[in-house]
DNA sequence: CCGGGCTGTCACGAATTCGTAACATCCTTG
DNA sequence: CAAGGATGTTACGAATTCGTGACAGCCCGG
């Protein structure tokens, strides 16, 4: 089927994560360290690669920057562990270009689910992107922007990434949980009304281009494309 | 329909989660502590186990560990129990691998949700589509749209349910009965001449594509394919 | 220490949606 | 065709949902 290899120091997590995805029938090559990963995601030239963040020698990061410049390895898609939420920013940003990550300690089923949506996505169309048009609005992910109609709008931290997330899923329903899971970082002790107050503070600052953030009653907000 | 087991060494606490859980329409097997619980889950081969974290003799997370070591129940979807939230992330951890966890105390509700919500996902890979289509009726599921000749149709979460409901049992007739389960979940104490009303409405709203929607006399509803 | 921005929560009200009862109609059965 | 049960239709009060404004805690720079 599929070959994905698994890079992480801690030889227990290798071992659950190797059983788990030997479990949903893909092949599994492993690395214990950055300079045995990169050997390896080239002479194994796998379909996915599992990367934990915190390595010995040569840290995650920089293996994910390395692959990312080797056109041998450039294409593959990548899911980054990481044990902080806090670091989730830099391992999405532009210049690491991680496909996806999961933040520790997660569940193995989470993880071969996210691995089978990645895997999809690659056949598919719905790729990430660094920026995002909705008629005059304009997202810039990697700038950390967003403008309408040219002009800039200052928006916090939060209410960026709830419009980006929205944006990324364009047409399809998100709901307040899916909502607080992307946005807020598996942090399930937040109230759901939370998206409310920011989905209303968003769509005042967006002012006429919050026509394209849809409230879906009884269900969650949609970002739509007129 | 679906074989739980619950483990916990208090009664009481067995007792309620198995009530609810028959209630929800499941088959529950129950165990006192971990030796127990090894046994049963590999004798009786659950759907899915209900594992209290602290447990006499052998510890909740041994248990789960050993379970995810064996082939034999390692696919099986555990949810924790846990007294103190402090102890999600040893749960959730990655040598661990339980799917979902509640801290107590928790509402039987959530924990039926969560238990619907873990075997949804396991089960429902090959029936569920993102989108049906009947002749002109189109039903696309992530988007929360209903369109009739290209037409889009406003229905409320509800209707879109039940409609979603009976498009994936297409062919099949529902009872009542059966459709209050799949659509209002774990709410058994509702009318089932509540679904007529539902349906009636829409009905109303899909006007000629409402044809599609069949009346079994004496049993049920039924979507039919043309 | 103060002040301001950001965040999460709450309370309130308007609007929608829901569940049920009541009545009307249809269908089956004898 | 009559009777009785099942389903369709309608109406309405109850409950839910969402937008809005207010507010307190937090962090950080001055």
């Amino acid at each position: 089927m599929a070959r994905i290899l698994v890079v992480d120091d801690e030889p227990d997590a290798v071992e659950l994560v190797e059983f788990n995805l030997k479990s949903a029938g893909y092949e599994v090559v492993t690395a214990s360290d950055g300079s045995e990963a990169l050997k390896k995601a080239k002479a194994c030239s796998p379909d996915l690669i599992v990367l934990d963040l915190m390595l010995p020698e040569v840290d995650g990061l920089e293996v994910c920057k390395i692959l990312r410049r080797d056109p041998a390895t450039s294409g593959i898609p990548i899911i980054m562990l990481t044990a902080k939420a806090a670091e989730i920013d830099r391992v999405l940003g532009l210049e690491l270009g991680a496909d996806d990550y999961i933040t520790k300690p997660f569940s193995p089923r989470e993880l071969v689910l996210r691995v089978k949506n990645l895997m999809k996505r690659d056949q598919g169309k719905d790729e990430k992107k660094d920026r995002y048009q909705l008629g005059e609005l304009v997202i810039d992910v990697p700038r950390h922007l967003v403008t309408v109609q040219g002009k800039r709008v200052d928006l916090t931290a939060t209410e960026f990434k709830l419009l980006t997330v929205l944006a990324q899923r364009r047409g399809r329903v998100q709901s307040r949980e899916q909502l607080l899971q992307d946005v807020w970082q598996y942090d399930n002790l937040i109230d759901t009304r939370t998206v409310d107050t920011h989905m209303r503070r968003l769509r005042e600052k967006l002012g006429r281009a919050a026509r394209y953030l849809d409230t879906v009653r009884g269900v969650g907000y949609r970002c739509v494309e007129n």
